[in-house]
DNA sequence: GTACGGGACAAACCTAGGTATAGCTTCTCC
DNA sequence: GGAGAAGCTATACCTAGGTTTGTCCCGTAC
């Protein structure tokens, strides 16, 4: 998991974050490219909404700096459409003639800040920093996720009958019972799942199967 | 825990929901009061801050509808003296003339919504409905957890060592072996753990811990 | 048609989990 | 100074979990 470049001299682009503007008016991006660019951060610009769903999808942190007031697309349907695409990368909003509603609108749908012009450098730098530091996190939850789900795919539907109940707290043979099997099949398919997806002890298959949202009934707790 | 009152007739207050109005404007608080009573809400009104901190917690879901320029205490402030007492009842802001950084600030502190007068009834209803529906589930975690909090402290110190352990996926014996006692020991141990957490099997423990924040060193998945 | 994977089971065997009973020390509270 | 709780262990005993080897049925893909 936390193989890092095993090589001497230090990789500058393992992780190194990226941050995305898009802003029609090219003297803008240019300010906020060299401001970014002086606290050593890597900077994408765009004029459009469209140029940027273009460029790939970066597998580094990274956050985006959004003109509300784009040509075509505005920068809240962006948001939306980006949301819509399942690319949540977190957003840093800049307008300069934005309105509350805006503002509730783009905050209530995950952004990281709402930033008024004339902007001052700290704010967006500080709005960017703890963008990316979100995006980090967001990033390593999802890796773990998505390895765990892949792991859960690879089941066959028997065995993820049998994690379920397994994970909610039944024995061998309630298990088996429920399922109308053999105490015996039950053992054997908890072994195959517990090979697949490589968990260590049934703590370990507790915590996936949380990940993965497969919950029992109700959340115990009774005397 | 799920104790409701046993009397035949229907209790109308069990769980009837309450809001919150502060506002200094006596007509604006007798128009939000017939809103809000016209749809079957419950509702307190005040025309201060103090006002409302006087007032007792209530033990229903709730939720506050303030403005944002009260007398005084502003609403801001209201919202963040509330955060800091823990107090975490969902806020909805009505506004005459907020500005940007406001919304934005209000919305970071995690309110509801940031309505502009004048305030569509539609719209301060539909908050108000999102409010009490998160006041709802944030009150259901929070009676679990502090339920299984309580529960943990109920443990010696010793147990609560072997909680830890145990929930993080070792064996008895290794348990054993890292806190330098008899394999036997850790057993008892668990045996009282698993009565005094309430817990019916090893599945329900690991939920517990980690409902609790007791979590092993790192969140595994290796090949 | 046979090779393959899923599903199901049995016998044999071993390890891990869990309880009851009993006994020991140490510390604290009244 | 004795009662009680926490902490620790032993013997004995039973149940639950888990692997291995081997067998059988079924469907389907080649």
């Amino acid at each position: 998991m936390t193989e890092r470049a095993q090589s001497s001299p230090p990789e500058e682009d393992g992780d190194q974050p990226i941050v995305f503007i898009v802003d029609d008016d090219a003297s803008m991006r240019r300010a906020l490219t060299n401001l970014f660019e002086s606290v050593g951060l890597k900077v994408e610009a765009f004029g459009s909404a469209p140029q940027l769903l273009q460029a790939k999808p970066p597998d580094v942190p990274s956050c985006l700096v959004l003109d509300i007031r784009l040509p075509g697309v505005s920068g809240l349907d962006l948001q939306a459409d980006l949301a819509k695409a399942n690319i949540h990368t977190p957003i840093i909003f800049i307008t300069g003639h934005g309105d509350i509603p805006m503002t509730v609108r783009a905050m209530k749908s995950g952004a990281i800040d709402f930033l008024t012009k004339p902007v001052r450098d700290q704010d967006i730098l500080d709005a960017v920093q703890a963008a990316i530091e979100r995006d980090r996190k967001r990033r390593d939850l999802n890796r773990t996720v998505s390895t765990v789900r892949s792991r859960f795919e690879s089941l066959s539907s028997r065995e993820r009958d049998v994690l379920s109940l397994v994970t909610s707290g039944l024995m061998n043979k309630q298990v088996a019972a429920q399922l109308g099997l053999a105490e015996i099949t039950v053992k054997i398919y908890r072994g195959q799942i517990m090979r697949k997806m490589g968990a260590k002890s049934l703590a370990d298959l507790v915590r996936m199967s949380e990940a993965l949202g497969i919950r029992p009934n109700k959340s115990d707790i009774q005397t």
